[in-house]
DNA sequence: TACCTAAATCCAATGGATGGACTAAGTCAA
DNA sequence: TTGACTTAGTCCATCCATTGGATTTAGGTA
């Protein structure tokens, strides 16, 4: 695929999400602070915006106090002015929510999946559990830009499938983009979970999530999403990301790729589970009443966060002891990808990210390098429990409204 | 720094820029193949190599046979159409080119440089030096578009500055961007060494090389120059591509940065040519004639290099463990970043990388994963020993006529 | 020579950005 | 209260790369 060449139309397009993005990250802000803020004239600006008007996608909001002359007009983006369908899939549960353009949850709802599940039978129920979220927030249908999906593992970014998702028995070759795009009739939208999530944290995070971050998600498995700058770092098959095969200590458990270094297989609920277990016994584990069954990993991970929270000495040392490996791979990945910032997050790191955050940031800061370039920020996500679904809507938001190559560039497909 | 808009004329020159680069990426063309090639209409297509034209960067190359009607006529780069000066600076020497529009050499110069060396007085002479290659070329000066630095070690992108490099005595902060400005009265463009490589192999590969890579350069040390897909990784603060902090296996040797895993203690001619004798002893280090003095390690690591082009089993085994380890920290690299081919090159590499690339290629390749997402290509680089000088060179026509978001947007400074 | 085909250009129109003049709406001092 | 001044935002004529359709150029073929 070739270099595209672009044009006039795509340039007003691009300005256009160019000015949003910088009132949606900068606050109000009044038309003459945009046109410093975005390298436009300010008559470009007044252009440009009053378009945004027009669409709805922002309002006047008041006036800023005078500087000596004519109050500025502030500008704020308006929720209400486009809405997004976001779907994780997950091999325990399917996730849907609905986001309006301020990245705020309007409704959202949850499945318990069988296992195994039919794929057709899954995407049949999700699609249609999705699609009467709009009608039941009464919102305007025409704003519903599309259905964003946050898939588990590999996926083959051009034609638009999964790929043997780990512990999705039977789904080997999914084609999930255009199964719900025949099921919903919408735009349809599709990236890895962790991908998903970073994109989502951007979105929703404004300012403080404006520069480039490793988004460090753990949801069945360990992955990673990156922003570099104003891009997404999806890669040459879409699968950019894969941290789960950084090379860490070699230890007793082997990877499926048959490496015994591999990062995966020490950072996952069920691998968390079980150290539990060998390294502090069932006494430990009755005191946090796990079960320690196979089918009730999740389950138990969530009592072994609990008691993380609750200061328990012995959960707190098997997150540690995963956390000090997570250390080494991000400290390689953040060299590589010279980011400054790591954001913690995904629904299986909810509560835990305090106590994991301090051992990813001794092992990042605490190198002579690290101090040299400025250091890395380790912080916790500001989504929480459903970066995966808030995600996934954004993928359609995102792909719509944040400037970049795309607008300038023809889509391939 | 916020995401800056665009305007007609910059369209003008990226789209001028795009079709320059299909008619250096696809060989001789026409007018009409470039169209659907670019994206654009047959219209704009015309009127843009027009203007290229004019510029003296493209030429008209005689006649495609006829397919019925009016013959195509082919157009092709002009080597003479643009020129650059690169400089590489290496502990031991720098290196001068002088390269054409098609990424050919035209001249070069090499001075030792001794130890310890005062910045003043090194680009004092370089800059001397450079400057009289292209009289003596007798090229057009007009046509000289500026002069690239491939600059060892960490980088402050912002100042132009290397900082601390290693090796360098004294050399604690130096702004070399604008120190050779001063001297030159030149534009100058700057990256650490293993990233102009990487540009170099871009420029210079044409089709071969025009997605993305990752370049595994070794000089006085290791590093990686990324290009995703049309974008050069740069990092926040312009040193992505540190490879050298990957976690592999621990050993013996302590990184500068405390960890005792880190790649970078492994993998450079120093580490080696120790290895050498700590494994095989001193009979083998005399076969292959080595001094073992600590001054002499450029004259034994290219000894060493000899022996293993001969086939020497001792010298052969070294390099496959430094090659283990560069697998390891590849294979993560690869997975995250998702590219589908690793180029080896650099001046310390050349003549091993084909015993090099069969251990990474291991690495790389026999983990499932890899072969699920099709695979990883490892392959010698196109430039050879000056890849260095030649990337650094690269970096002018790159950045100025690689089709990019630098040309779309405002370039900051 | 007449007819067909394909390549490349001419030409008027489109539409977003631009710079300078202008209007709107405030402050401040007398 | 008035007039000078300042700042925000818009109007308008102009610019310019791209575009689609018509036209020219230059080859083949019967």
């Amino acid at each position: 695929m070739a270099r595209s060449g672009t044009n006039l139309p795509r340039v007003g397009g691009y300005n256009q999400a160019v000015v949003l993005a910088a009132i949606r990250t900068k606050g109000p802000v009044s038309r003459v602070e945009l046109g410093p803020l975005t390298g436009l004239t300010n008559q470009t600006v007044s252009n440009v915006v009053r378009r945004l008007l027009d669409e709805g996608l922002i309002a006047e909001s008041g006036h800023a106090p005078s500087s000596g002359g004519k109050r500025r007009t502030l500008l704020t983006p308006r929720a209400d002015g486009a809405y997004a369908l976001g779907v994780h899939l997950d091999p325990d549960a399917a996730v849907i929510v609905l986001v309006d353009l301020a990245g705020s949850v309007l409704l959202s709802r949850r499945f318990a999946l069988p296992r195994p599940s039919d794929p057709t039978e899954v995407v049949d129920r999700v699609a249609r559990a999705a699609l009467r979220l709009p009608e039941r927030a009464a919102i305007d249908r025409s704003r519903l830009l599309g259905l964003g999906i946050a898939a588990p593992g590999p996926i083959d970014a051009e034609a638009g499938a999964v790929v043997d998702p780990p512990n999705f028995d039977g789904w080997r070759r999914v084609p999930l983009l255009d199964m719900f795009a025949q099921a919903t009739g919408m735009p349809v939208a599709m990236d890895n979970d962790a991908t998903a999530a970073a994109i989502g944290e951007r979105w929703i995070g404004g300012e403080e999530r404006a520069d480039g971050f490793l988004f460090l998600y753990m949801g069945a498995g360990i992955g990673a999403g990156v922003m570099l700058g104003n891009h997404v770092l999806r890669g040459d098959s879409g699968n950019a990301g894969e941290i789960g095969h950084a090379q860490t200590e070699p230890g007793s458990r082997r990877c499926d790729c048959g490496s015994n270094g591999c990062l995966g297989p020490y950072c996952n609920p069920a691998a968390l589970v079980e150290d539990l277990f060998t390294r502090h016994g069932a006494a430990a584990a009755r005191r946090m009443e796990l079960s320690g069954a196979p089918d009730a990993v999740r389950a138990d991970w969530r009592l072994l966060r609990r008691a993380v929270g609750a200061g328990d000495e012995a959960a707190c040392d098997v997150v540690r002891l995963a956390g000090r490996r997570m250390g080494q791979a991000v400290r390689g990945a953040v060299a590589l990808l010279d980011v400054s910032r790591v954001v913690l997050g995904g629904e299986a790191l909810v509560g835990v990210e305090q106590v994991l955050g301090e051992e990813i940031d001794k092992a990042v800061n605490t190198t002579s390098v690290a101090r040299a370039l400025g250091g890395v920020t380790v912080e916790p996500s500001l989504i929480g429990e459903t970066a995966g679904a808030v995600g996934a809507a954004s993928l359609v938001l995102h792909g719509r409204y944040a400037p970049g190559w795309r607008m300038l560039t023809e889509v391939p497909g």
